[in-house]
DNA sequence: CGGGTTTGACCGGCGC
DNA sequence: GCGCCGGTCAAACCCG
């Protein structure tokens, strides 16, 4: 995001508000860098309009170009061997790779690399996130209009008309089940078993208050790594993002004093790796093992361990498109040495 | 003590 | 009307 950003300013673009929300009445400030979009509403003008719409023919070519100047991030991408989807989160794999969000790189990906500018080095010294063919597959995964891609969640949540009020997704677990997170604080309020699954259906709703947004999260019948997140109602506010843990991999964070549960300015994305009440709370090793109650909620079934979702999801709530949730969290993502993980931040298969 | 989860109870929609 | 099922409520509980 940084990148992006510095380049659109560099390059003298206004960040994108897309057409439909300035015939709202809708205009997108940028803030500094690190910030999030926010949506205000203002009165409509012609100016505005003038000044803010994102033509689409820019739009495409402008990314374009960024996506395929290597000489920015392209020296991090790695060999494109059609296998770097489906690693970032999985478990049980890569024993010394950050589970969630350095993506388990291959010995082969950490070769030298060809040199790159001083400032990218600045930025990325330390980066071993997406790269920006990981960006580019994102935000070319799936069609949608050039409105679409720039619409945040934060914008959709403003609106409070976010295209579809409920949407599912399907998302691969971080390990354990665990869910990335989506810079929303989500409070658990039920869990139930659904019929035709073992797996229990946890309810969530968003913990700001007058907010209607809910979710719910089970596993998949084929595939326990495969989280089916359903998605209901629009964010009435930005992204929760005070107390969520910062993005680390379980050992660092372990390791970092603070580093779990330090405040951090802006949206993280990424799998929690932390549990802890009074954030965005992952799983919980203190459940493991336990044996659920099996009252009328669980639907008087006998089954497995109690399985706690994290709380904090992958996607942008209120967003039904993979590219806008990638939009909402990547570009309002601050920093640059906090990788995150596309294979979190991605939903694998829009229901 | 505040804020989170757990879980039995409750409610409404739907099919028969 | 009845039963099933999914979704929600809320008291109890947990934890930092």
């Amino acid at each position: 995001y940084s990148l992006f950003h510095f380049h659109l300013r560099a390059a003298g673009y206004i960040w994108p508000a897309n057409q439909s929300l300035h015939k709202r009445g809708l205009l997108v400030q940028e803030q500094e860098m690190g910030d999030v979009l926010r949506a205000h509403d203002v009165a409509a003008t012609a100016d505005d309009d003038e000044a803010g719409v994102w033509p689409g023919e820019l739009d495409e070519q402008l990314i374009r170009e960024l996506l395929s100047d290597d000489s920015l991030l392209g020296s991090m991408a790695p060999p494109d061997d059609g296998s770097e989807r489906h690693r970032s989160c999985d478990t049980g794999g890569a024993p010394a790779a950050a589970p969630c969000n350095s993506g388990g790189r291959t010995a082969a990906e950490h070769e030298p690399l060809p040199p790159v500018s001083a400032s990218s080095m600045a930025l990325c010294s330390s980066y071993s996130g997406p790269t920006i063919r990981d960006i580019e597959k994102a935000l070319w995964s799936r069609p949608y209009t050039s409105s679409q891609r720039y619409g945040s969640l934060y914008l959709y949540g403003a609106l409070g008309t976010a295209p579809e009020s409920k949407h599912t997704t399907k998302v691969r677990g971080c390990g354990g089940g665990k869910t990335p997170m989506d810079g929303y604080r989500w409070r658990k309020y039920g869990q139930k078993f659904i019929k035709n699954n073992p797996h229990p259906r946890s309810y969530y709703k968003c913990t700001s208050a007058r907010c209607s947004a809910k979710k719910h999260v089970e596993k998949s019948t084929d595939d326990p790594e495969m989280l089916i997140v359903t998605y209901e109602g629009s964010h009435l506010h930005g992204p929760q993002t005070t107390t969520l843990p910062r993005l680390q991999p379980p050992d660092a964070a372990a390791d970092l004093p603070g580093a779990a549960g330090d405040a951090v300015a802006g949206p993280v994305i990424g799998c929690s790796v932390r549990p802890s009440y009074g954030t965005s709370s992952g799983d919980d090793a203190r459940q493991e093992g336990n044996e659920p109650l099996q009252g009328r909620h669980e639907g008087r079934r006998a089954h497995g361990a109690v399985q706690r979702v994290t709380p904090t999801d992958s996607l942008a709530s209120s967003l039904p498109h993979s590219a806008a949730a990638v939009d909402a969290t990547v570009l309002s993502s601050s920093s640059l040495d906090s990788p995150w993980s596309l294979e979190a931040l991605l939903p694998v298969e829009r229901i």
